[in-house]
RNA sequence: GGGCCGGUAGAUCAGCGGUAGAUCGCCUGCUUUGCAAGCAGGAGGCCUCGGGUUCAAAUCCCGACCGGUCCA
């Protein structure tokens, strides 16, 4: 029986056969594993096994992240490529927010075979960000929202081979073995197909006393509507290049070898110590925690909170437990956890914000926050941070504590606030209502940021208990989702085989050049070749026109269908017709000099505010262009004035523009990854425009060749489109002429208007403040003279009801209306063509409405309107 | 990017169709040995902007702008 199942294996390794290794079948779930443990039966994953390794470490000797991390690569340098960590913002791709594992370094623009692998094969490690568990973290004793996948990967075609499975697992059991010092026979190899980011394979989990520490992908499928394989749905065909990707968790092979009750007590344990001692906690307590991380692993198919209820009941045999103190030691471990994935998040300097991956910031931040207040923790959170900096050495270099620091006051601040807002908020309910109810809560939390834990607390300070719903989260997220399907329609267009010479490229001062019509269907052609420049890149498309002997056909759009340009015209020109072209220079060179400043613009920013600076969008225009920056602190006018005082500097030194083709790996490892922000192009060689000395950016778009070109730089406006991100609004050269000499001409108009000879502004003022009082002074008037009109009213007496007649302007009818309405009086007020009755009653003002009318009121109430001309007798009115 | 909440005096906010309010702060005077404070009086508002509904809009509706917050 088993030796047929490992006949059908993918994995019938020669390793495995000649290594005493056999094919078994879970007894538990029912998947295959492989195990040089005769006595084995199961897999090794939980719930099939329990986590076997607390108090009980196996190996050679107790490993820090750091051992471990050196003897990974110790043992896979001989032969494999060490390549540096990326950053954890993956700038090089727009699909994430965070990177989740190693290979999404390498994704899409490796595995894609389009580009060359940095090494092959390569070792590294790769700090990777997981908030998808956040729930579970500091509460299952091992999960984290930080950590480091070591990996040994390659990169295999058929032209040319690496290695593959007997070259990886081979390897795998090597270092468990040999480096580790872990008894073969502890490990289990458990066949898993894997799918992930686009791709999927087969695979193999690693398994010590029932830890999973490594998982080897084996990928050679990709994402294909076309495909011939379906895994979970979606449908994948094979891939030239196959990929053998491995993922190790470092932390808990540390954790294996220490046998430490969490993994936290095993990497960070004297963060922990400080952040008890800190907050006037014991340290020498945490007797019961290996058993709750014990059962949080044996209960793989319920939530955290289901768990936790089974806790309570299981732990009964251990007597009394504090569980004040477990919630306490909780949060410590929760704290020291997010200190190790801010101290990530700050070297790439992301900034809180309300969204995407600022989001994902502040909230790590405001959980610690809150963790920090929950312990009455009364260090410093930057105290924490250069703990976990001194555990994270050998792996982040560079981390920014100024900047940090700047942050955390900023958003502690900004989290007090809100909390003393919601406090507020929550006092303001309850004088309204009494109580809170669960769309209180709901309220609260959504609109305010307030937890539901917070308001129940806060509550019970003053004596009230509430509970709150099992199911509120689950209620926010319902509430959050709702239907919404954006169609993208694809424009399969009949040009996608054809491909255009970029003559801007060649040169981005070519105005006039020939072409042949290689493709062309109803008003829109592809040439072989054209000046025209495309939509892209934040740099909108040319314009002009094609000659034809003598007819002139314009230009009206130009954009890009994979290598193809395609021309919109104004009328059709057939395939294979010859024609010459001309672009319209004005335009290109104002685009030009916007795009060239656009970059001096980002280098001085950045240079003059630091390193957080980044762009974050941009868009070229011909009268303005503007740049989105990330950025904590506010541009004011000072600083926009600094700026362009340090631009034209940089303008009249007349620095050098260069533009370059590099291969990716070249180019990426020479500028780093901030080549990428105007975007990510999907080709193996980088387009890498420099400023001399000031900027250097990936971009497709066409420059000056030097910054004299620009003339100057005018910055319009800086407006905050989100929080972090601001928006810088400028103009130069011949725009910016054109924009100082508009605002010069609107200043001498006000000059005009105001009658001012000098000292504009102090007119200006005087003649507002001057406006103010003298309408300040009419509304007094107004009031006294309707006062007078309602006071000195005539009265008489309509159909037995006595009204007061009054004859008054439309601003005195606002104000005497009040006064009849007040006074429990009756009036009929004659104002422009129309007569207002007013009545101390609906009934009475409707019954007067009759008598003047003779009609019935058209709406109902104590005030009603109806023509002069409408009145049935003259004599009432008079 | 989407949902929700908000924008009124220098600050914090109330008012939520009918003549713009409170508290703190500010100014003047008085009380007090001084401080803290108390008493009396006063200044300070394009109620974010633009449309609409209405006899009447700070108030209701729509839109813009700005801020907060949650989610992806």
């Amino acid at each position: 029986m088993v030796a047929k199942a490992e006949e059908d294996s993918e994995f019938n390794l020669d390793f495995f056969k000649n290594n005493g290794f056999t094919r078994k079948i879970c007894i538990s779930c029912g998947m295959p594993f492989w195990s040089q443990d005769g006595e084995r039966k199961t897999c090794g994953d939980p719930p099939c096994d329990e986590y076997g390794f607390i108090g009980r470490p196996v190996g050679r000797s107790r490993m820090s992240i750091d051992d471990v991390r050196t003897a990974f690569f110790d043992y896979f340098k001989k032969d494999h490529g060490l390549v540096k960590p990326y950053p954890v913002v993956p700038r090089w791709r727009d699909d994430v927010l965070l990177v989740n594992a190693s290979i999404y370094d390498f994704q899409p623009h490796v595995t894609s075979g389009l580009v060359k692998p940095p090494a092959n094969p390569l070792v590294m490690s790769q700090p990777s960000i997981r908030m998808n568990d956040l729930d579970s973290v500091g509460i299952s004793g091992r999960h984290l929202t930080s950590f480091e996948m070591l990996c040994h990967d390659s990169f295999n075609t058929p032209q040319h081979e690496i290695y593959w499975k007997e070259g990886t697992v081979s390897r795998c059991h090597g270092f468990v073995t040999e480096a580790l010092g872990i008894d073969g026979k502890e490990v289990s190899y458990k066949e898993k197909p894997w799918s992930g980011g686009g791709n999927a394979g087969n695979a193999l989990e690693v398994f010590i006393r029932g830890l999973e520490i490594a998982t080897l992908v084996f990928m050679d499928l990709k994402e294909d509507p076309r495909g011939d394989v379906e895994i979970d749905g979606s449908l994948y065909s094979k891939m030239n290049l196959r990929v053998v990707d491995t993922g190790y968790g470092l932390e808990r092979i540390s954790w294996v070898t220490t046998g430490a009750p969490t993994v936290y007590d095993s990497i960070y344990g004297n963060a922990i110590d400080y952040i008890l001692t800190e907050s006037g906690l014991k340290t020498d307590n945490r007797k019961y925690m290996g058993e709750i991380t014990r059962i949080h692993s044996s209960e793989t198919e319920k939530n955290v909170r289901e768990i936790e209820e089974d806790i309570k009941i299981k732990m009964k045999n251990y007597g009394e437990i504090d569980w004040v103190y477990v919630d306490k030691i909780r949060q410590a471990y929760i704290l020291g956890d997010h200190c190790r994935s801010l101290i990530h998040m700050f070297r790439d300097y992301v900034i809180p914000s309300n969204v995407k991956v600022g989001y994902l910031m502040r909230m790590l931040l405001r959980r610690s926050f809150r963790a920090m207040d929950f312990l009455g923790f009364k260090g410093d959170l930057m105290d924490i941070m250069k703990i976990q900096e001194e555990n994270l050495k050998g792996i982040v270099d560079g981390f920014p504590h100024k900047f940090a620091e700047d942050i955390i006051r900023e958003e502690r601040e900004k989290y007090i606030k809100s909390e003393e807002k919601g406090r507020e908020e929550i006092e303001r309910i309850l004088k309204k209502n009494g109580n809170i109810g669960e769309n209180d809560l709901e309220l609260l939390y959504d609109s305010y940021g307030i937890v539901p834990e917070l308001t129940k607390q806060y509550l019970q300070e003053k004596g009230i208990v509430i509970q709150i719903p099992a199911d509120f989260h689950s209620r926010i997220v319902n509430k959050h989702s709702s239907k919404k399907s954006e169609e993208k329609q694809v424009p399969l267009l009949d040009f996608v085989d054809l491909e255009t010479r970029t003559l801007y490229y060649d040169d981005p001062r070519l105005m006039e050049f020939t072409a042949i019509v290689l493709g062309s269907k109803d008003n829109m052609i592809v040439t072989n070749q054209t000046a025209f420049y495309p939509t892209g890149g934040g740099q909108p498309h040319d314009i002009g026109y094609f000659k034809i002997g003598d007819e002139k056909i314009d230009v009206i759009d130009v954009y890009k269908v994979g290598k193809a340009i395609v021309h919109v015209l104004s009328s059709p020109v057939k395939k294979g017709t010859r024609l010459k072209g001309y672009v319209n220079y004005e335009r290109r060179r104002q685009l030009m000099i916007h795009h060239t400043s656009t970059h001096l613009l980002l280098g001085i920013t950045r240079s003059f505010l630091g390193d957080q600076v980044w762009q974050a969008g941009a868009q070229k225009g011909v009268e303005t262009s503007r740049i989105d920056i990330t950025c904590n602190i506010k541009i004011t006018r000072e600083i926009a004035d600094e700026i362009e005082r340090r631009c034209l500097k940089a303008i009249t030194e007349n620095r050098k523009v260069t533009v370059r083709n590099l291969e990716w790996n070249m180019a990426t490892s020479k500028y780093g990854f901030r080549l990428f922000e105007g975007g990510v192009p999907l080709s193996d060689h980088l387009r890498v425009v420099e400023i001399e000395g000031i900027d250097v950016e990936g971009c497709g778009g066409t420059h000056l060749s030097s910054t004299g070109e620009i003339g100057f730089i005018k910055i319009i406006s800086v407006d905050s489109i989100q929080e972090g991100i601001q928006r810088i609004t400028f103009c130069a050269g011949a725009a910016a002429l054109n924009y100082v000499q508009g605002i010069e001409r609107e200043y001498s108009e006000i000059k005009e208007y105001v009658r001012a000879t000098s000292e504009v502004p102090t007119r200006v003022r005087e003649s507002m403040d001057e406006l103010i009082s003298l309408r300040e002074r009419m509304k007094e008037l107004l009031k006294n003279e309707a006062e007078r009109k309602f006071e000195s009213a005539g009265e008489k007496e309509i159909g037995g009801i006595r009204v007061k007649l009054i004859h008054c302007s439309e601003e005195e009818k606002k104000l005497i209306i009040p006064m009849i309405l007040k006074n429990g009086s009756n009036g009929i007020i004659v104002c422009g063509g129309h007569i207002t009755v007013a009545g101390s009653r609906d009934k009475v003002a409707e019954s007067l409405y009759r008598l003047l009318f003779s009609e019935e009121p058209q709406n109902k109430g104590k005030v009603l309107m109806g023509k002069i001309g409408n009145v049935a007798d003259e004599k009432l009115i008079k």
